[in-house]
DNA sequence: ATTCAAAGTGACACTGGTGTCACTAAAAAA
DNA sequence: TTTTTTAGTGACACCAGTGTCACTTTGAAT
């Protein structure tokens, strides 16, 4: 060690992640970043060669992250309580689908470094729709899904309720157990 | 008139749809919006002041469109079968997903017709969603809506089903299909 | 106390987008 | 044919962000 650092990692990629979902990929500047951390621009060019690469890392970040908290769920139940704890899950992580669509942002030409991290936040990707898929798998064991519904369309569906933005501020609780209510049967009325 | 004009309204909003789509808003310039239309970046501010005007005027164009659309949709059936053409509607419309995001995008701090635009589009918005909100009280009068589901929840499921990624290129009818089956009637076997 | 290594700074040259404007080009009206 | 009107051009000054680098600061190790 030699001098005290004026911010941490999670300092900065705080101040990314407010600035990123706010404003988007493109509004996102060293020179923000570096106001908001109150340092100036060029100590960040120390850490990363450029935005790209700041922004592929924080996103690496994230990805750990969320699926960290994902291993953690309780997989012993059957396919119902698996999938009301997911669904959960997802509410409370409920950026990760904001952290999915950036990564299909970040450019083609860049570092080395940049590159990897793209490749492997796919291969992140890849392996969390594999165990959703496998959660799907299990329903169809149970034999409770209707069989017919492809894996695509049930895994989208659960993932992009996440998004739906609840302008009427119906309380959480309330709001998540519609959407399961719809999701598992339908916003219809046995006949 | 004077001189024939190099590009047409429908022209440029065509490639300004096709650039913000991709890109997003910021990384939207008159320099290649101008490439795309091969003229001058300087004749396209003889109709647009700037950026965020010629966006505005855009998004008022493609709301009219998708406006116009929906009004000529048959609205004498029944709750099941006026939803069905809606769910068809949207996904044929499916860009008007994004361009409700992007009229968020727009900064406050801009000119007259920007401002007059913004309260229009949101105008627009209001009455797009109460006629919605009128095909779900059609449902709930008819009493095959389960009375307990907030109506928010119930158009933001629709509403959100278009924008879910189709990966794995599922066709177009089954895909379709099968989200109107689980918004429906969910994606468990009846027991 | 001196030295050293990492952290941080700010000035510099550069790039790409902005908005303007005097000017040119072309088509219709006179 | 000349005039008028609108379309289009490209050069200019400007701004905000980029990436670099010689330099300063600071804290720990010798």
């Amino acid at each position: 060690m030699a001098r005290e650092r004026k911010f941490t990692d999670e300092q900065l990629f705080k101040a990314t992640k407010q600035m990123i979902i706010q404003d988007g990929y493109e509004a996102f500047t060293f020179s923000k970043l570096a106001a908001i951390l109150h340092v100036s621009r060029g100590s960040i060019y120390k850490y990363y060669e450029n935005k790209d690469e700041l922004i592929s890392e924080f996103l690496m970040y994230e990805m750990n992250r969320f699926l960290h908290n994902f291993n953690r769920l309780d997989k012993s139940g059957d396919f119902q309580t698996q999938l009301d704890l997911l669904i959960d899950f997802i509410f409370e992580q409920s950026n990760i689908h904001q952290v999915l669509e950036i990564i299909q942002q970040i450019p083609v030409n860049t570092t080395k470094r940049v590159e990897n991290n793209k490749s492997r936040l796919n291969e992140y990707h890849i392996d969390m729709y594999q165990q959703f898929q496998g959660l799907i798998d299990l329903g169809r064991k149970e034999n409770v899904i209707k069989s017919h519904l492809p894996t695509a369309v049930l895994l989208g569906m659960i993932f992009q309720t996440i998004a739906i933005p609840n302008h009427f501020n119906i309380p959480q609780e309330e709001w998540i157990a519609s959407i399961k209510e719809v999701l598992i049967h339908g916003m219809l009325k046995k006949d």
